[in-house]
DNA sequence: TCACTAATGTTAAGACCACTAACTTAGCGA
DNA sequence: TCGCTAAGTTAGTGGTCTTAACATTAGTGA
């Protein structure tokens, strides 16, 4: 059990350094002087290790999340310490970053229902929470527009949240959450491939724009009625 | 000439098939007939090759969305054409999309600036000409949130605008362009990773409440003073 | 016509890489 | 002591990119 932990975390470092492709069991071996064949003793093949990683970085994402120091402040504060986490944790670890989100290493049918989805959901509860705390604080502007909408994804929302242990949010936060997980990555990702320096206006401040329009979509939202703890 | 057109056309058809780890030389010149060492008389070496592919990917996504039939309708329809284009693009093409977002294959930086950057702004002015044309058409509800944000970014927004022959678009359309940009590569690459299965609802309908929010978005600014025309 | 050149190949080889089969070795429980 | 299992080994197969040196061909200028 700890010649595993020792093989992936050199592999870790493999990644830190070039990324999934920099993964090479010949360069593991070496640095633990051991032969090659040793390495399947723990590992079924370069996929399966790829894989484990996979899981654990989105743990890593979903504890970092998890442990920002919240509650201190404003529930406003809060939604903008998890926004800007997230982001902060992508551009310091960027290639787990891209490890989680632009390969299709874990995709496998199973083991992303068994093991994928409960790390993404931890993460995303995150969100929930600095989301529905935010709701109310303001005349419901953009309500007309999204309750239209709600009637068509209500049921699917509703589904969603029941199986997932998020009954006491409304459709309409969980879904500002979902678009709020996408937007982010949105800007992320591109941002991490260099794809918004053409635009002269630094991800910085675009970042900064979507938080905002993030917050004041949640504002108009209706008040969330339980789980206003923090 | 030729020779070189018939090797990226092989290699698009490994990524077509594979993605980008799916390329190999190898698999080119045996199809080709050719001995392995040939081909370097055509690319520097692989990453050479794919830099190449990156480039003819961009671009045929740019004339995509350049040559839809736009003008017919009004110009919300049109909006909502050239959002659903895009996403359309990438799910007919999934790995030609990640190739293009999702590699970090092209990102050396003169070949960036000399190449790709032209082929991202021909994409991101169809997006903006189909903003624009939407502006104005509901109360400015929105403006003034946005307003505050456009004082700390107007100069970055206007120098990257005038650079782009973007001169006659408000900073605030040029501003709703980008994150409009990303909130729609937000959701396509967490769909192509199959990271929003976990929800429930499906990315249809996520991708349904997005290009709502950005109608609704658009139709809150101020009304374009230019370019009017489609 | 003839030598020179450029384009376009080739063969051969080096240095990696993932993975497999077969064998060894050490420890441990019955 | 016997047999089982865990954790290694060596040796080898077949794949990969890439380079160096050599071969062929077509065209071109003198």
């Amino acid at each position: 059990m700890q010649t595993v932990q020792e093989i992936k975390q050199l592999a870790m470092d493999q990644i830190r350094q070039g990324g999934a492709d920099a993964v090479t069991l010949s360069g593991i071996v070496r640095e633990m002087s051991m032969s090659p064949a040793a390495l399947y003793r723990y590992f079924a093949n370069r996929d399966a290790l790829l894989a484990d990683l996979v899981f654990d970085a989105y743990n890593e994402l979903a504890d970092w999340l998890t442990g920002l120091e919240l509650g201190a402040g404003s529930a406003v504060k809060n939604l903008d310490a998890v926004l800007r986490g997230t982001r902060r944790w992508a551009l310091e670890h960027p290639n787990a970053y891209r490890l989680i989100f632009q390969t299709t290493i874990g995709s496998g049918e199973e083991f992303a229902a068994d093991r994928l989805i409960p790390a993404a959901s931890r993460s995303m509860a995150v969100i929930i929470d600095a989301l529905a705390a935010v709701t109310g604080q303001q005349e419901a502007t953009l309500v007309d527009n999204r309750q239209r909408a709600e009637v068509s994804v209500s049921e699917a929302l509703r589904t969603w949240g029941d199986r997932s242990g998020l009954s006491e949010f409304s459709t309409g936060v969980l879904a500002l959450a979902l678009l709020t997980w996408t937007r982010l990555h949105g800007i992320i990702s591109l941002e991490l491939g260099g794809h918004l320096t053409a635009t002269g206006i630094g991800a910085n401040t675009l970042f900064d724009l979507e938080v905002q329009a993030i917050h004041s979509q949640a504002a108009s939202l209706p008040p969330a009625t339980k789980h206003l703890s923090h």
